[in-house]
RNA sequence: GCCCAGGUAGCUCAGUUGGUAGAGCAGCGGACUGAAAAUCCGCGUGUCGGUGGUUCGAAUCCGCCCCUGGGCA
């Protein structure tokens, strides 16, 4: 193989990347990467549709379940993760071959992310008490008196960004809009990977996303978060916005009937991979974009492409 | 076979005395730089069961037919 140094893979969820991933790697004698905001936590095998015992053995992975559920996970530290798994795997002779399907990692690990120094644990927890106690408009009130410029590219009813900037501010002194002028350094480079958006039609990316998801209650969906639960973790860490957590933890509690857990699993799933499939449309133009029938490869496929 | 109640958006339903229809859920489109499986923005997508008729005008009224429940036989 010649011309690039990694493989990615993206795609909506439940499109059969991980399969793909790895055939190729069993061929091509890579190492399956993780680019998978949810399949880095520990806890969450089933619901996280990891990789299983018996497939991370049979090739090499990484990335995968090494993350505590206290821990909040970001692009951030997927960054500088990602950067030591491709040289571990290239130390080794091996093709990395990167997989997942969270958009914004594939856009960091190709533009890099604009310099923004760790925001201090203290300056987090405060603005994100505040804004548990605070409209997203009176923190966007604030974030105008402040950085008006920031302020003027954030609706004010998206309190997540919102939060963000006012914590950026704050630590560094300066407007986030500032420090996202500067670039960011790439891990890879576009030039040097080879990049795959597999995905089905619609309609068939739902029925799959329905089914995996009974399959993930016979697999111990239910016994996974009831595990979660009995961590008593802070319900807004990113392991408690995975699908199902919420609405299994209802279950549990009683808020929710089974058949309401269940539809609203489905319902936040078909709608992510909605969101992954606009994300690719403007953000994975370059992409190797594969779209297939139920049966059919896309690892074949793929192999078409890189000439292997 | 007869009687009753219904057939309106993908689903559940609303639709005042006739003026070519609207809610919830589902769905569709979009944004996206450090918690992104998140967060946010936008959009009713319809032979009103069919067919005749009354009317300037029918989802609304009348006839016939079809379908679905329930009851009586």
């Amino acid at each position: 193989m010649s011309g690039f140094r990694a493989i990615l893979i993206a795609g909506p969820t439940a499109s059969g990347k991980s399969a793909a991933a790895l055939e190729l790697a069993g061929t091509l004698n890579g190492v399956v990467i993780n680019a998978d905001s949810k399949q880095v936590y520990r806890d969450l095998r089933v619901l996280s549709a990891r990789p299983c015992a018996e497939e991370e053995a049979r090739v090499p992975h990484a990335l995968y379940g090494f993350v505590p559920s206290a821990d909040a996970y970001s692009v951030g530290r997927w960054l500088e993760d990602v950067g030591g798994a491709v040289s571990d795997a290239e130390a080794q002779g091996k093709t990395p071959i990167i997989t997942g399907g969270t958009g914004l990692y594939f856009k960091a690990l190709l533009e890099g992310l604009s310099p923004v120094p760790d925001i201090p644990e203290a300056v987090r927890a405060h603005w994100r008490e505040t804004a548990g106690e605070t409209s997203a408009e009176a923190l966007h009130a604030m974030l105008q008196d402040c950085d008006p410029e920031m302020a003027g590219q954030l609706r004010p009813s998206d309190p997540q960004r919102i939060v963000r900037a006012l914590e950026v501010l704050d630590a560094t002194g300066r407007s986030l809009a500032q420090w996202q002028k500067e670039a960011g350094a790439p891990v890879l480079r576009e030039a040097e990977t080879a990049r795959f958006f597999i995905t089905r039609p619609r309609e068939e990316l739902y029925a799959r996303i329905n089914a995996r998801f009974d399959a993930m209650l016979s697999s111990g969906a239910v016994e996974e978060v009831e595990a979660l639960a009995a961590q008593k973790l802070d319900p807004d860490l990113p392991v408690m916005r995975a699908h199902g957590v919420k609405p299994l933890m209802g279950l549990l509690s009683g808020s929710f009937t089974q058949k309401e857990a269940i539809e609203r699993v489905k319902t936040d799933t078909r709608r992510y991979a909605k969101r992954q499939e606009t994300w690719a449309k403007s953000n994975m133009i370059s992409w190797n974009r594969i779209e297939k029938k139920e049966s059919e490869s896309f690892a074949s496929n793929i192999f078409s492409f890189i000439d292997v």
